[in-house]
DNA sequence: GAACAATTTTGACACTGTCAAGATTTAATG
DNA sequence: CATTAAATCTTGACAGTGTCAAAATTGTTC
């Protein structure tokens, strides 16, 4: 069992370990997927990295502060999963909304753990500044989605202000639901019809009282 | 300090204690209001009822059986929280289905970590009789509201059972992002604007492609 | 090479949930 | 009423947790 030299055939070893930060950060979230949030142990993300209790400390001070890094880092992913959908989706306003709806449906189910993380917990905090970037890099990606959909911005527009909180609360409830494996019906349905029912539900958040948002902007 | 007899101004004590299952209930809705689940402790909980550190055990197994416990008192207020909202309202079906999401959402936001813990935690075992029958009880009421709605039985109208999903996730989605504080655009507005905004929200969900779903039966 | 700073380990502390054993009170039985 | 049995609660112990301070190790800098 080697153990005096940690293998590097990934970047140079700058320090003891190498990249600790990195290290501990890509175990948190084994740790946060296989134990859940209500079960992540600080003492076992060091164990599997392989090294001591007390080492997380120097990079991320305590415990919370390492699971404030791993959520930022969890919004961007969050983020990512939401672009990938749409860059295989039709390019007009409606079927990119929808399609970031799935997106962020995805993420959710895939990592039911990470969403809980950023969505359901106290223990990142907020304050801190690369996470408020992150998290609100999402929320303005919804906001530029809205925007162009309805040809007004939100954040000058109360109406498609509403019509943001009612996309984004009907994406959100569909993606908690579903990774809590709350909804027997929806997730009793093949993939693709279940696809279906989720566009057509993230549509209608959408409508205004009989017709579609998008009017002003011909896209 | 009178301890010899512990009051007794409720009901007959009948052993040690009185009824220190009800106490321990009462005292670890306190502490969940207070520290949150992540911060949930038993011990914290059994100094609060004034009883030794495993005294718990008798009643409730372990940590999770008492959460379950409480998870299943907090699904039955939460049906009452929906139930006192539409007692108030009109009696249509469009008005008894927004005023049940008002209800789901007044009590997400007035009982933030008891909602968290029916919705997200993996803590309570809903294999649990009491809890699945709780949780079951407050699915098949709206359930219930869509099928009078839309004149169809969900369980048998798939159509209608898509409603009740939109109607959920809508509902959940709003309930969910109010109580973790997210929606800054809603939390701003004043409480009857907000109202309105809601209902409006929540009414988009049960419109199918442009007409109200209500129509089969005239209510 | 020596001095310094950054990183990691070791050891300790208070706290947690759970278990086993004992003590105490209530209920049941003769 | 006395005795036995059952239910309830306390005490003490154990392994595990997060965090802190002090020591040890390694990398950087002059």
């Amino acid at each position: 069992m080697g153990k005096p030299k940690p293998a590097s055939n990934v970047e140079a070893p700058r320090y003891h370990h190498g990249d600790l930060r990195a290290a501990l950060l890509a175990a948190a979230e084994v740790e946060l997927a296989e134990k859940g949030i209500e079960g992540f142990s600080l003492r076992g993300v060091a164990k599997r990295a392989g090294v001591s209790h007390a080492a997380p400390a120097h990079h991320f001070g305590d415990a919370n502060g390492l699971l404030t890094a791993l959520a930022a880092e969890g919004f961007e992913r969050f983020l990512d999963a939401q672009k990938l959908r749409q860059a295989a989706a039709v390019d007009d306003g409606l079927s990119q909304l929808t399609a970031a709806g799935l997106g962020y449906i995805d993420f959710a189910m895939s990592n039911a753990a990470l969403f809980r993380l950023i969505f359901s917990s106290d223990r990142p905090d907020f304050e801190n500044p690369v996470l408020h970037e992150a998290a609100e890099a999402a929320f303005n990606h919804l906001v530029g989605e809205i925007g162009r959909l309805s040809g007004a911005n939100p954040y000058t527009d109360k109406a498609a202000m509403v019509d943001v909180m009612a996309a984004w609360a009907v994406t959100h409830g569909l993606a908690d639901l579903l990774s809590e494996g709350r909804m027997k019906f929806l997730h009793g349905l093949p993939q693709a019809e279940r696809e279906t029912v989720l566009t057509e539900i993230i549509r209608r958040a959408v409508v205004r009282d009989g017709s579609a948002v998008e009017n002003a902007k011909p896209d």
